[in-house]
DNA sequence: AAAGGGACCTGGCTGC
DNA sequence: TGCAGCCAGGTCCCTT
């Protein structure tokens, strides 16, 4: 699944191969990936054809395109999402297959036969594209665009399990007045991310403040450190990783740990995702965005994560396995010792 | 404030 | 082999 470093190498790509580009359609194949969009398919459809990208932003696993007009384009990846950038003839028809050519036949196309769009409900929606017949599995969005040089290029959202999304929504005004977030000409970012935290990977993150409010609280420290309001983009991969690097059990309150120790733990958890980031980024050379980029690394290197009952690579422990705030958490039992309370 | 649960989804898995 | 049921994951929303 994508988490925040396969999120930041889709980032870097959309912002190398849309910025400047402009948005000359849109083809919904699937309106639930657009449930999040205020005002519903045919909103997101009016609020994007014709728009220009300016700019491809991240905070957490949030990613945006910022538009001319002073909107955004929000993304979440959720489970199973791609965003895959695609030029030349690969991108140009409705096809899947290499050298498919066909200039792409359903644009901005929000149909009225079947109903208006804000009749969709999740279970049962007429797609607002007639032939699914030649699509690729699982895609869902795709929007040509064209511009800023080479030719056309589109943006595909590529969704199994539907847990991800597109809206365009309004821009408001960080708490701090810092980037809203990496990537960020402006202290801006979409209201419907306002809630969330900076990442372990901005540098405008108030680390210090993280720190504090860890310490502040009485709830499981593995919580605390996927809790979004707190610090955003860290999920239960590299929770467990980075408790395990920081020889942290999940199970310890906020209240228990020391300044340094959720020093180390952060340290920890960024020091994952920055290798992870390093083997995801330099895959991830092309026009092809893939959202897999890491999953070399993630085969080889993790240490703990879906690794219950196997060895500890540091003391050969045998790992265990347990439920921490409703997830699974996989510590080592002699690394990182599991507090008496809970 | 914190904790717990359900909903959202699909495919892979287990168990019959 | 076929099928039903469970499960994972992140986010959001609701209730206790």
């Amino acid at each position: 699944m994508p988490e925040l470093p396969e999120v930041e190498a889709v980032r870097r790509g959309l912002a190398r191969h849309l910025t400047g580009r402009r948005v000359t359609g849109v083809e919904v194949f699937d309106a639930r990936s657009l449930r999040r969009q205020e005002g519903g398919p045919e909103a997101f459809v009016a609020a994007l054809t014709g728009r220009t990208v300016t700019a491809a932003v991240r905070r957490g696993k949030f990613l945006w395109l910022l538009l001319d007009d002073g909107h955004a384009l929000t993304a979440h990846l959720g489970m199973s999402g791609q965003l895959l950038v695609r030029g030349g003839a690969a991108a140009a028809g409705p096809g899947d297959g290499p050298g498919d050519g066909a200039p792409a036949r359903f644009l901005a196309h929000v149909d009225g036969p079947e109903g208006p769009p804000s009749d969709l409900s999740a279970t049962r929606v007429p797609s607002l594209v007639r032939d699914l017949s030649t699509r690729p599995r699982h895609l869902r969005v795709r929007l040509p665009l064209k511009g800023g040089g080479a030719g056309t290029r589109a943006l595909e959202l590529v969704d199994q399990r539907l847990f991800g999304g597109l809206a365009v929504t309004d821009l408001v005004p960080t708490a701090d007045g810092a980037p809203g977030g990496l990537g960020s000409p402006s202290p801006l970012l979409p209201v419907t991310t306002a809630h969330v935290a900076r990442d372990l990977l901005d540098p405008s993150l108030d680390r210090r403040a993280v720190v504090a409010r860890v310490r502040s609280s009485r709830r499981a420290v593995k919580t605390l450190v996927m809790d979004q309001s707190i610090v955003s983009g860290v999920g239960n991969i590299y929770a467990d990783e980075g408790l395990w690097g920081a020889r942290v059990h999940g199970l310890r309150r906020g209240t228990e740990l020391g300044p340094r120790v959720v020093g180390r733990l952060l340290d920890a958890t960024a020091d994952v995702m920055g290798r992870a980031l390093a083997v995801g980024g330099t895959s991830f050379d092309s026009l092809y965005v893939d959202a897999d980029g890491a999953a070399g690394f993630f085969a080889r290197s993790l240490a703990v994560y879906g690794r219950a009952g196997r060895r500890c690579g540091r003391c050969g422990a045998v790992l265990r396995g347990e439920v921490v705030g409703g997830r699974s958490h996989v510590s080592c039992p002699r690394c990182q010792v599991r507090p008496r309370h809970g």
